[in-house]
DNA sequence: GTGGTCTAGACCACT
DNA sequence: GTGGTCTAGACCACG
C-alpha cells in the first residue's frame, strides 16, 4: 500500500479513512487479517505511533478486532460494516447539502450540479 | 451578530467562512463598511487577536479591503466574490463526489442520494 | 492633481515623495505657491490632517516655506532641491545595490540587469 | 543565527526575507530542516508568536513546508526558489528604474550611476 | 477612532 | 519534541 498524505488532516485519520474505504469497497473482506503496526509502519514511512492510534480508533468504532496474540482483524459484523458506510455517506452529503445552502443554492440547483459533476466524470472515464 | 462555534475547527476560520458567506449571500454588499476587529471582538465575545486573525487572511484572499485609518470594507470587484464562491462551491463538490465513488457509490447512485436529501428537506420547509 | 494610493504606505509619504518629486523635476518651481490644505484634501479626497502632515514633514526637510498669512511656497533655495534630489537617487541606488548583493548578485550581473531593463523600456517607449 | 533589526520594519518581515535570502543563496538548501519556532526564538531573542508568524508568511509564499509533528523543512521545489528569486529581484529592479525616472534620471544616466556604485565597492572590497 | 505588531503565557493535537 | 490556536494586554502609526 501506498498513500500520498495532506498535511492539513491527521495522518492517523487520513489512514483511518482509507481502511475504512478499503472495508466497505470490499478490498479488505470482513475476518481479513490486516497489517501489523510494524508492517504498516515501514510500508508508509510512518511513526509506528501513529499506525497504532489508526487502529486504536479503528477499534473503537468496532471495525477492527485484536486477538491476543494473533494479531488484528476485519470485523465479522457485516452489519458493522454497512452501518459505518450509511454513516460516512451520510456526513458527506450532510456537508455538502448544507454546505451548498449556506452558498445560496436552491434545491434545483443543487441537483443540476451534482448531475452536471458526475456525467463530466463518466465523460472522461469512457473516454 | 451571533455564532455558535464548533470545537473541531479554529475560531478565525470560522468566523472565515461565515463572512465569506454573508458576503457571497448579499448581505454584505460590495463596498460595505465592514465591522471594526474590536467591535466584532466585542459583539463575539472573542479576543480582539482572533478576529485580526480573520481579516488578515479574508484580506489575503482578496475578498476584504483595508483603508488606512478607515476601517475594512467589502471588495468592490464583483468578480472576486463570484469566483469565490464558485471555489467555495467546487470544493464543497469535489470533497462530497470524490468521497462518494470512494465509497463506491457510482453516478447515479450519487444523483439520487442528492435528489432525495434535498426534496426532503423541501418538505420539511414546507410544513 | 489625481493620485493613486497604495495602501502599503502611509499616505502622507506618498503624497509627499510626489510632490518632491514635481518640485525635482521642475514641474513644481522654487518660489511657486503651493495649494492650500484644504485645496490638496478636497482635491485628492483626503482627510485635512493628513495633508497637514504632509506639508509639515516637506517644512522639516526645508523644501517647503510658509509665509505667514500668504499660504506656502517651494524654497528659493535651489541648492536644498539639489541635494533632496541627490538624497532620494542615493538612497534609491543604495536599497537596490545592497539588496541585489543580499540576493547573490555580483557587481557585473548587476549591470546587466540593469542596463537591460532600461533599454527594454526605452524600446517600448519608442514603439 | 544573529541578527540586527531595523526598527522601521516589522520583525517578522525582516527574518522573513533574511531566510528567504538564506535559501536563495543556497545556505539553506531544499528539503533542509528549519530551526523550530521555539529554537529560533530563543537563538534571536524575540517572542515565538513573532517566529511563528515569520513562518506561516513562508509557507504561504511555497518556500517552506511543515511536516506535523515533525517540524519545518525548506521546499524541495528548486522551481519555488527560483522564482522567488526572481520575484525578489524584479522588485528591486523596477522599484529603483522607476524612481529614478520619477527623479527624471535618463536611461544612460541610470546606467551609468549603477555602474559607478557596483565598481566602486568592489574596490573597496579589494583594498 | 482604525488596524498592525509584539509580548507573555497557556492549552491542544500530532508524531 | 513539534506546530497551531487562543487569550490578555500593550504600544504604535495613521487619518
Amino acid at each position: 500500500m501506498t498513500m500520498e498524505f495532506d498535511n492539513n488532516q491527521p495522518i492517523y485519520l487520513q489512514i483511518m479513512n482509507h481502511m475504512k474505504r478499503q472495508i466497505i469497497v470490499g478490498k479488505l473482506k470482513p475476518g481479513d487479517k490486516i497489517d501489523s503496526v510494524r508492517e504498516l509502519a515501514a510500508e508508509l514511512q510512518i511513526n509506528p505511533n501513529t499506525i497504532q492510534r489508526t487502529f486504536q480508533e479503528l477499534e473503537r468504532e468496532g471495525i477492527v478486532e485484536t486477538r491476543r496474540g494473533l494479531g488484528r482483524y476485519v470485523t465479522s459484523e457485516e452489519s458493522t460494516i454497512m452501518s459505518i458506510k450509511k454513516e460516512m455517506a451520510g456526513e458527506l452529503l450532510d456537508r455538502f447539502v448544507i454546505g451548498m445552502r449556506e452558498l445560496g443554492f436552491e434545491s434545483k440547483d443543487i441537483i443540476t450540479i451534482v448531475s452536471e459533476a458526475v456525467s463530466e466524470k463518466d465523460k472522461k472515464g469512457s473516454e
